[in-house]
DNA sequence: CGAGCACTTGATCTATGTCAACGGTAGTGG
DNA sequence: CCACTACCGTTGACATAGATCAAGTGCTCG
């Protein structure tokens, strides 16, 4: 019934111009130019670059604007990385679609990302991690994690911590890491879910 | 030149129904309705509460916009607190004001907040202490700092920490306590802008 | 005057950092 | 094919920054 029936977007997941990302690749370094960018797909990692030295900022997770900054002054603030497969669209979407409501809406969930990146840096170090876990989880169970120096990153802890911690929630059933044609996957897990309760 | 004179503004620092707070004294709760608003004095502290808990979310300095989700769901997602004394102004203020750039730019804004408050929990407990410092100082070289455990719960280090940690910049001239009616100060100080360049 | 709060300081403990060694896997180049 | 390098992850032994516990000061408020 559509009036053009060829030029229907191919794939209904990828809008035309999205963007896919593989995992420890970068987006865009602070200080150059771009896109901004609304994350549909994966984690992003923000560093702020001081003197040469790159340091952890913030997260970005399925939902969130990038580099909206970029559209203010001209430069990304922040360097952006993919800690799992992400997927990305230009961002302002449509035409209208950037006043008002939508940009309020962004908003709201950048404060209330920005409470959750801050709960994941206190605490007890195992409760971090498990906090991490259950921002990245998806509602089936399954959760694909950054490296290990990753996650020690965003929870201000070391690399050597968090594979201690999360060996031992291997060990107590809490993860249970998935075999990828019989290979170990050191990243993949299926999570219990009810030991997870928040 | 005004064509109506009498109408002006009383006040330039402090427009018709802004709002002042003490330090310590609580703007909103958590899941009560109100306006939002934008901070145009002071530091404020945002908790979430979960099971009756309440732990430290993120940090809102002057010009940052405070509780903007009301306008959505109608209830604050974190409870505000002022944590030095602090003037506020319903936001949107203006008509057109919170449309397109402004909310832009409050949305660009929120993202380096929120970098600002991952950093100061992360590195040596000093250092973290000295990265609020340099947030909450003027370009005089004067800083009203909050109490010694609000301090600890952003930095996410204990009060006794922070004390040791004040008392010894104030030993190593970094801090000067400023002395009001000869009585000293726990929380005004000078800061030696040269040893704090970061 | 007593209660409560914010702050200071000392003594001791411990969660996590640090250092070191090693294993697995992927890529690269001969 | 092997050798080589570069990551990433695991594990053990030990060190330490900061937490914890405890005692005491001074101020404010009723």
């Amino acid at each position: 019934m559509s009036l053009f029936p060829g030029r229907i977007r191919r794939k209904p997941e990828a809008p035309r111009s999205s963007l896919r990302l593989e995992a420890g690749h970068k987006l865009y370094h602070a200080g150059s130019e771009g896109l901004a960018w609304r994350l549909s797909q994966g984690v992003v990692r923000l560093d702020t670059v001081l003197q040469g030295e790159t340091s952890f900022a913030s997260l970005a997770i399925a939902g969130d604007i990038l580099g909206c900054e970029t559209l203010l002054f001209g430069a990304y603030t922040f360097s952006a990385s993919a800690l799992t497969q992400c997927e990305l669209t230009p961002w302002p979407e449509g035409e209208g679609a950037a006043s008002g409501e939508s940009l309020l809406e962004s908003l709201a969930l950048a404060q209330r990302r920005a409470a959750d990146v801050v709960a994941l840096r206190g605490g007890q170090a195992a409760d971090r991690v498990l906090g991490l876990i259950r921002l990245l989880g998806d509602e089936a169970g399954r959760v694909v994690l950054p490296t290990r120096q990753d996650i020690a990153d965003i929870t201000n802890l070391r690399f050597e911590t968090i594979s201690r911690i999360i060996k031992s929630l291997e060990r107590s059933r809490i993860l249970a890491p998935i075999r990828i044609d019989g290979v170990h996957a050191t990243r993949s897990f299926s999570v219990n879910l009810a030991s997870l309760a928040g």
